[in-house]
DNA sequence: ATTACCTTTGACAATTTAAGTCAAAATAAA
DNA sequence: TTTATTTTGACTTAAATTGTCAAAGGTAAT
């Protein structure tokens, strides 16, 4: 159960990093960072590709840490949200299949 | 595989009412709640809640229409999606696990 | 074809929410 | 204690949402 904040923190510790450094390559106040790191702030998803590459970690681990956040997060509170997600795998597979060359 | 707009132009049909009516009761314009049928607009959880008692049908089934439809929108264009939705899963139990009295 | 009604659309405005900067306070290390 | 780093909060700016309004498009009845 990863939340990115976390991830990003343990990351850029293991890289003995300020997040001065970090934010620099992102090109966003460190202050920024620092409430990413804490669940204050959501990353955007181009933050999120970059600090991939910049770890030289999993994108598409990243990336599915990063959306599940997002939707954890916007449903937290609903008693539903179980039954809402199921209900949404739903609606994607059908999606996927009804438009598949899509975008 | 409901949408809500759908889902709320049978309803509306059903009842042989004009848009007028209804978005007067959810006290909005028609034009609002037309492109709340087409899927133009998303629907706020207050006018849901409305809708549901205005046509007297179960409540909890149009929420999770209305949130499953709000997680799918915001994913659908991702690869990862299912995988997202798979771990938002677990973070949403681990989070009704660990504050079951949370507010 | 005209009238009357309902629905849909798009341009615009207002409001809300999110994203960012900056500086100061708190923390940790040297 | 001084130097680095991190965290926090007040404030600004940018972007997304939500709404109003008026015009255009449909439909049915006469």
């Amino acid at each position: 159960m990863e939340s990115l904040g976390i991830k990003i923190k343990q990351l850029r510790e293991k890289h003995m990093l300020p997040l001065r450094t970090v934010a620099a390559y992102l090109d966003i106040d460190q202050a920024i960072l620092s409430k990413i790191e804490h669940g204050h702030r959501k990353a955007s998803r181009e933050q999120v590709v970059k600090l991939a590459e910049y770890f030289k970690t999993d994108e598409n681990n990243l990336i599915v840490i990063w959306l599940s956040d997002k939707l954890a997060y916007e449903i937290q509170d609903e008693v539903l949200a179980k039954r809402a997600l199921k209900a949404a795998e739903k609606k994607v597979d059908y999606l996927k299949k009804s438009k598949p060359l899509a975008k």
